[in-house]
DNA sequence: ACTCAGTACTTTGTATTGCAAGGTACTAAA
DNA sequence: TTTAGTACCTTGCAATACAAAGTACTGAGT
């Protein structure tokens, strides 16, 4: 047990989240997405990534348009349909939902937080 | 896909910190907890936390005695070890980088995110 | 004594999913 | 033609939430 298996539990589920924001924000491929993570400070891999876009394509949640590059091989752009915007805000009202929680548990341990 | 197995995925990983927040406030014994996040809305079952808590004591976060109850068989009262408090600074961390970034990602589409 | 309801702890099997590692393919420059 | 860069994809493994079923102790009612 270590705290880096415990950061990347965390991540789970959360990963789906943050590319439904991002892909909100802007339509983008994959190795865009993995910077833009990267810049938000959640690192994320290619073999994490790919299935996941993948699956959320197959759960008609994302689509895609192949376009070309200046410099490399054809990009595959993703971005939310009407069903995946439905589901990004179901995604927010749980998010707030687990983050109301998370602060209810630590408001009820206050001088323990504190005195450390 | 729905958004019941999306929240599933979501309390991955938060649920071992849910946890350790509750026994740092009291020690408890397992309906205890699962009641105790019942009010704070966190649903857990039996299956779940049962493996869980055995997992965190084999890894010397938590402790655990027998102590006898007026109703019932005798209970299994967990608490945090020393190791365990430490891991729990290091979960708050998570907490706070992860927090971070899911708002920093929200900030980025204020005009789409208030739009619904 | 015996049964039954309530409480509590435990285990088994399954599905999901993050991740490391390795693979394929296109482009352009040396 | 080779090499470097970019991009996409797949396989196998490990971690873990959950449903479901099982074990065991206590006390009340008959």
């Amino acid at each position: 047990m270590n705290i880096e298996n415990a950061k990347s539990q965390m991540r789970k589920g959360m990963l789906e989240y943050c590319v439904l924001l991002l892909l909100k924000h802007r339509p983008s491929y994959a190795s865009d997405i993995i910077q833009q993570l990267k810049n938000a400070e959640l690192l994320v891999v290619e073999g994490t990534l790919y299935p996941l876009l993948t699956r959320l394509k197959n759960d008609g949640l994302l689509q895609y348009e192949w376009q070309e590059s200046t410099q490399g091989p054809p990009r595959k752009y993703y971005a939310l349909s009407g069903e995946g915007e439905t589901f990004l805000e179901g995604l927010d009202g749980a998010w707030n939902e687990l983050s109301n929680t998370i602060n209810y548990l630590k408001t009820i341990t206050p001088k323990l937080l504190e005195a450390k």
